[in-house]
DNA sequence: GCGGCATGTTAGCAGTGTAAACATTGACGA
DNA sequence: TCGTCAATGTTTACACTGCTAACATGCCGC
């Protein structure tokens, strides 16, 4: 269901001592702001300050910092998922694989706060076993491993060759982002690296 | 220099004015309180506190709380580069290599948050060209990688190998740590991913 | 129209990192 | 031997944080 399914007819002025859909912009303001600052220095004061509002309104739709924080996760590896699935799609060979595994980089390089948040905040995405994995992206990387391996693949063949991948393109993400490389010189290296 | 050459004399009872190694205490201190509370807990204060020492002592030996985790990270790799020699002279053998990698992943998940800490405070390790990488770790990497790719491979090969084995031990680790994964599951795995 | 409830507000608390001013003391030169 | 000085502590204070409690406003359904 909408969160906002009764509120069309509410007003928006920015006066209105009510908000509208105080929600989704201090998540958007969020988001903003992650773009900019670092994880460590944002401050739910700062972002209701942005959006002008009271700093304690915030806690009318999220029980704690935390559980905003939670939120952004979500949209994020949403985005993340997304952003995966355009770049399977445009490849459409069998070089899709390889291009989610671009994306899941690109991404991370694209918006690191947001980035690093999606992993802090939310818990275990992939196991063995048939049940799907939770998320986007992990979803579709038990796809893409499974469709490789051919279907006589036992479970544990594919969440071993799904944490191989995984592992490989998590790994130069982060390495990149925690300019523990040489950034340009990885950069280069993204296709040899995930080939 | 060390750090204390002529305090060899100093009065070492718990109710001096001076405190003897005042440095020393801070960093063990806060070593020890990572094994428990994780980075964003971590407070100056109760550092201090723990030590006996009002909170604005720890100025006299670091200018910022950034400092101290700097210090702290810097202990966190050597520890951890000791730990993957340790491994790879026991094995002795060619999979040395191997064993650092997975030393590094289980000491990843024997001190999560240091471990952590390590990558958020400190720059650039690995990059390509004959100069040596920065860091214990690192530069274990690039010597088996150089090693196991024998002296007439280019610089570029080199870079990209280690890169890969980096980020493979590296995305292993992380993605353990922040539960991305079926724990007991994935630590079964460690073997075959890095194999 | 009106009452209630969702959604805002202000005030205040405990805790943080850090700067400034002051206190103590061990080591060294007179 | 002793006085001074630099190193190393302390207290106080500030701006900021996440969060709770008590109060204010105004949209919605009756």
């Amino acid at each position: 269901m909408p969160r906002n399914a009764n509120s069309v007819n509410m007003k928006k002025a920015k006066d209105a001592y009510h908000h509208g859909d105080l929600r989704a912009a201090l998540v958007a303001e969020a988001l903003s702001l992650l773009e900019k600052r670092d994880l460590e220095q944002l401050s739910l004061r700062e972002v209701a300050r942005n959006v002008g509002v009271s700093a304690t309104a915030v806690y009318r739709h999220f029980p704690s910092k935390d559980d905003l924080l939670k939120a952004l996760a979500e949209r994020g590896l949403a985005m993340l998922g997304e952003q995966q699935q355009r770049a399977a799609a445009r490849a459409e060979g069998r070089t899709a694989f390889a291009q989610t595994g671009r994306a899941y980089v690109r991404f991370a390089l694209a918006h690191p706060n947001l980035f690093r948040l999606v992993f802090i905040h939310t818990p275990a995405r992939l196991r063995p076993g048939k049940g799907s994995a939770e998320g986007l992206p992990a979803s579709l990387l038990k796809d893409y491993v499974t469709l490789g391996l051919g279907a006589k693949a036992s479970d544990e063949q594919v969440f071993a060759a799904a944490l191989r991948a995984w592992s490989l393109v998590h790994g130069l993400a982060m390495l990149i982002l925690d300019e523990q490389v040489d950034r340009k010189a990885a950069e280069a290296m993204i296709d040899r690296v995930i080939g």
